[in-house]
DNA sequence: CACAACGTCCAAAACGTTTTGGATATATAT
DNA sequence: ATATATATCCAAAACGTTTTGGACGTTGTG
């Protein structure tokens, strides 16, 4: 039988407010009554019912992550955001609640069962489109959320890794290295932090006076399958890049993959290099050099950028804007 | 401001039962008056408030899993559990509701918490104790979970590898490699599965008549650190193993890297093998002989079940003893 | 003595649903 | 004509909590 507060009234005499109040800790109840009422609540293993609690005080203690199904579930790029939200948010007395994408047409309709169902006080948000609905969505609905990435209209509480800066590294990294043809695997241009990336290659091209070759980029879909792919396409041309430059580090594990299929060495005949500096990158064959962005601390500071908003606290910072360091690796150096 | 069905029903002219019904498409109510309903809904973009629901129904559409601090909240398992769990509890409708720990002491008291307070219908239990508090909890609540491992006494619903079977074939293939002296990084006897992985080692060792040395077995409690101290204590014995078995990859790894500091190679000089499989395994330098235990797939066994017991249908096999797969890689083959 | 202040308590409303048990009017069967 | 079935609707209760606004008796102050 479920143990109420109407159970513990009944039981000591008292009416439900009182015992309430009594649990709560106000002070408009007398020392031995709360005594009396906390000594029955803990015999009966009182435990107050939070679906009942979040409805009455109209928040529910929870933030929400929505993981698309085009990243399947298992990204590791999620998995280690999940990880630094997951661990802010507890320290915070947070819970978090995760729903995943059977769809992905469905995606912005999830947004609207969870957040327009109250299912949750506020939302992270990753892998921002360029006109990303479920922002515009969010913002008409005054609903608290922080955003991983940019985002270019209006104002939004953020932290972003400065790609161009990043991918600028790594261009100039390879060219100091000797390679001159330089393949690049991006993302689609519909990902926001595709553009940025993308810039730090045009630029990084211009400064150093390389020609731009069209045959030279490909895109894939941030999957490891999809790099392998695209660098097989790479590979196959008649003067194949000397350097695979990829927009992700899935990607160019699936890059480094297609170059030792075709029985080459990655390093010192192809130098392959990747974004973000997931936990896998470091541990590949050879290990992956690669712009890491500390995807988990970025978590944690979202996490705490999400609470305190909805906390009604203000923030230091609105838009956070971390340098990301280049971790140069075996992939990328030649013997 | 916020819509509920009291707005629709004062918009409309009908009552919120009438409304409610419609919405919820039951026969009672007239087709013209469901459509002019369903119509304004639409357009003032009603979402059911989920928290009433929930409360109204008893049932929240949302399975539980709590993360022991202990376990570091990025641990590679747990991210696959999850990753398992989460994607087939999408597949039926269900949002996963994940609760970090912050101090380890309490993790009951979370389980009170979430399950008492009936914030979700279902949990999934991971890394099961020999005397497990919160299994005695859930079963005497008559909560609806499952597990991943074994339990000792009394029914309830698990996914579990055959440990004992595993650490048996990697003994095996040590051995047939030439090894004898064979050190051991076990975990903690308060884990449920340290015992069936231990009695793996201790039949092995017996049926091929070797002898159990006391020194050979050191304690490790599952992290990457913890292996590569006990490594480094096996590695410092005056006659030190040439083969090195850990109870989990992430130990595995660490032991990898207190033999690489000590400039010895890893598969020709000292052998090392996991158990888990965990993606970083296959990456690993040298990759890493180990136990593949599906983890992802077991999760989602796991999910399909605790959500076919909350929906009250039968259960096709109660118990689940997945036979798990030696994978043979670098890390322990001499060259 | 009157009045205010305080300490302790509680009934009722509210949060937004779903479900129960009819009510009412119309159509059909006897 | 009456009785019965059917179609459509709704008021009220319930889920379990928190908060509001005040009741009531006691103590202190002038």
């Amino acid at each position: 039988m479920k143990i109420t507060l109407r159970t513990i009234a009944e039981e000591s005499g008292f009416s439900i407010t009182t015992v309430s109040r009594a649990l709560a800790g106000y002070d408009d109840v007398n020392a031995e009554t709360r005594q009396h009422i906390i000594e029955i609540a803990d015999r009966l293993g009182y435990q107050p019912n939070l679906t009942a609690r979040h409805l009455r005080s109209q928040q529910t203690n929870t933030i929400g992550m929505i993981i698309p199904r085009t990243a399947h579930f298992s990204d590791p790029f999620y998995m280690e955001l999940l990880s630094g939200v997951g661990r802010e948010a507890s320290e915070y007395g947070y819970d978090l609640l995760l729903s995943a994408q059977t769809r992905s047409e469905e995606e912005l309709n999830s947004y609207r069962r969870i957040v327009g169902g109250s299912r949750v006080d506020g939302i992270v948000l990753a892998r921002v489109l360029v006109n990303d609905p479920r922002i515009d969505y969010l913002q008409r609905q005054r609903y608290p959320f922080v955003v991983f990435g940019r985002v270019e209209s209006g104002e939004c509480p953020s932290v972003d890794v400065d790609g161009t800066a990043g991918i600028r590294q790594v261009i100039a990294h390879f060219v100091a290295n000797g390679h001159r043809r330089i393949g690049v695997i991006r993302s689609s241009h519909a990902l926001m932090f595709t553009g940025q990336r993308y810039a730090g290659y045009v630029q990084a091209m211009e400064s150093l006076g390389l020609p731009r070759v069209d045959a030279y980029e490909v895109e894939g879909n941030l999957t490891q399958q999809s790099g392998q792919d695209a660098a097989a396409r790479l590979l196959d041309l008649p003067e194949p890049p000397t350097a695979i430059l990829a927009f992700n580090d899935l990607m160019a594990l699936g890059a480094m993959a297609a170059v030792q299929q075709r029985g080459l060495t990655v390093g010192a005949d192809v130098a392959v290099a990747g974004f973000d500096d997931i936990s896998a990158a470091a541990g590949a064959t050879p290990p992956l050099t690669t712009v890491r962005q500390p995807i988990h601390d970025i978590g944690s500071r979202l996490a705490s950028m999400l609470i305190r908003q909805i906390q009604g606290q203000p923030l230091d910072e609105f838009q956070v804007l971390v340098k990301p360091e280049l971790i140069i690796r075996a992939s990328s150096r030649r013997r």
